[in-house]
DNA sequence: CGCGCTCTTGAGATTTATCAATGTCCGTGG
DNA sequence: CCACGGACATTGATAAATCTCAAGAGCGCG
């Protein structure tokens, strides 16, 4: 892994709140101006490491440059419940900036670089311009959204679609992201990730995955998502991206230059 | 049931955004005074019917003045998940300033009354008070927080324990919005609603009920939820009350006048 | 009085969990 | 270069939680 200077870097950053904002709406000139002035430092996390913790008051808003994040919490009895998985260009804490104190664990799933931007960097922009404000409250309500599609997912669909229906949601994301190549991309997680995703048993998810890769609809392994025959695995899932409030489901924008891509050889 | 004039309500509609935002934050005297400007109309709500539909455009937030409502979609496979429930005080779709396109569905899970409010008016009162709109998007963000704790319960709590949950949730949340009497509250939802919260079905719903029932911690029947021993209501659900982000779990404001109270004698 | 909605009960099927062991891959240190 | 350890994946046998189907009971309301 190469090492990331932990310097400011106004461009990265700025170029990514751009791109995930301009996801789900529209961005003036002078949006996009105010946001490449964003600052803040970017560094390295460990799988397993968290950086927000329950309880914690966070002064900054991650984003993603490469890597994986979940969050999470431990029920009463200690089972870990992943709420989210954030890929590179994603924004996890967005709601950091109106709610003081986490809820929840913010963690690494893989080893991933991030940027930790100020709030009042946030802040600053927000009010010179009120449509960034608009739309990153809009990121957040999408992120409300995709919780409560995950609700109906975990509580109302049987193993093999709960699992179609998260590899659906993810090679969407991926691609409306730019990190996609084709119908595969990077998903470093471990099955036992998945089955504090899913809310299920590690032993379970190894075999619906088995079932899942002989119907020859999806493969997941060697921390990659490869879709096969991506209308068989939507049918499984009954997946549709409505929820994700993608401004077109079809968008497919170059590959991300600016995201440390993760590349192994 | 009275009937309800259908014309323009300030008085009441303000007052129910002051408490509520209350609950949650801060509000200064001219945050207040901007709200009690709000305006919007008053109607009601039969059970079973739908206020917003999937795909549906919503011009106004809705707040609840009696009743309970039910945030909702149907899976593909016609199988409904309730991800929200409502209580009089509650304003269940300020997402939708934001948010143009519904994923969802708002309907009553019992006979309601409501207030509809434009958006206009909300964003005026946003724009003069930054305070208020800070509030205010901190409102959505606790509604996200609550679904993730949902997904949580739903995913990794066993039938008994997630309706011990629900019920702490419920008689907490109708305590702080001074909707409760003594330890009891207003639950007018079936065993059905309730299976379709949990995730579970009515027939181990109602044998779950007698569970609870039997080891006297809570019951639920009639449309009321009487807890009988909080304590160890809330060690079966392993119940901690933070994310509802209430500046105190302790609160307990006087009845509250303004909401029409559905009494039933 | 009877109909519809909700609640209750029973018996058996299905899905998923649990426990425990084995297998595989890979990096590290001797 | 090989042995070892650790993390992750796979397998088998059994148990537990929950679902399905089906029928009956209670009760409010027209």
């Amino acid at each position: 892994m190469d090492q990331q200077p932990s310097s400011s870097q106004h461009t990265v950053i700025g170029e990514v709140f751009i791109r995930r904002l301009n996801l789900i709406g529209h961005l003036s000139d002078a949006d996009c101006r105010a946001l490449r002035s964003l600052t803040g430092h970017v560094r390295s996390v460990a799988r397993g490491e968290d950086l927000f913790r329950l309880g914690d008051q966070p002064g900054d808003v991650v984003v993603v440059l490469s890597g994986l994040l979940q969050r999470y919490t431990l029920s009463a009895e200690g089972r870990r419940q992943i709420h989210s998985v954030y890929m590179p260009g994603d924004i996890p804490s967005v709601e950091s900036l109106h709610i003081d104190r986490m809820d929840n664990n913010l963690g690494a799933l893989a080893p991933s670089h991030i940027a930790q931007v100020p709030h009042s960097e946030l802040h600053r922009v927000m009010s010179a311009c009120p449509n960034v404000l608009a739309l990153i409250w809009r990121e957040t309500l999408v992120q409300g959204a995709i919780f409560r599609e995950w609700l109906m997912r975990n509580s109302q669909m049987l193993a093999h679609a709960q699992m179609a229906h998260f590899f659906c949601e993810m090679i969407t994301r991926a691609k409306a992201a730019g990190v996609a190549e084709g119908n595969s991309c990077a998903l470093p997680m471990t099955q036992d990730d998945l089955a504090d995703v899913l809310g299920l048993t590690p032993v379970h998810v190894n075999r619906t995955l088995m079932v899942l890769r002989a119907s020859d609809a999806v493969e997941f392994q060697g921390s990659t998502l490869q879709v096969r025959d991506p209308a068989k695995l939507a049918e499984l899932a009954g997946f549709d991206p409505a929820y994700l409030h993608l401004r077109s489901a079809s968008q497919q924008p170059e590959s991300g230059s600016f995201l440390l891509a993760e590349r192994q050889p």
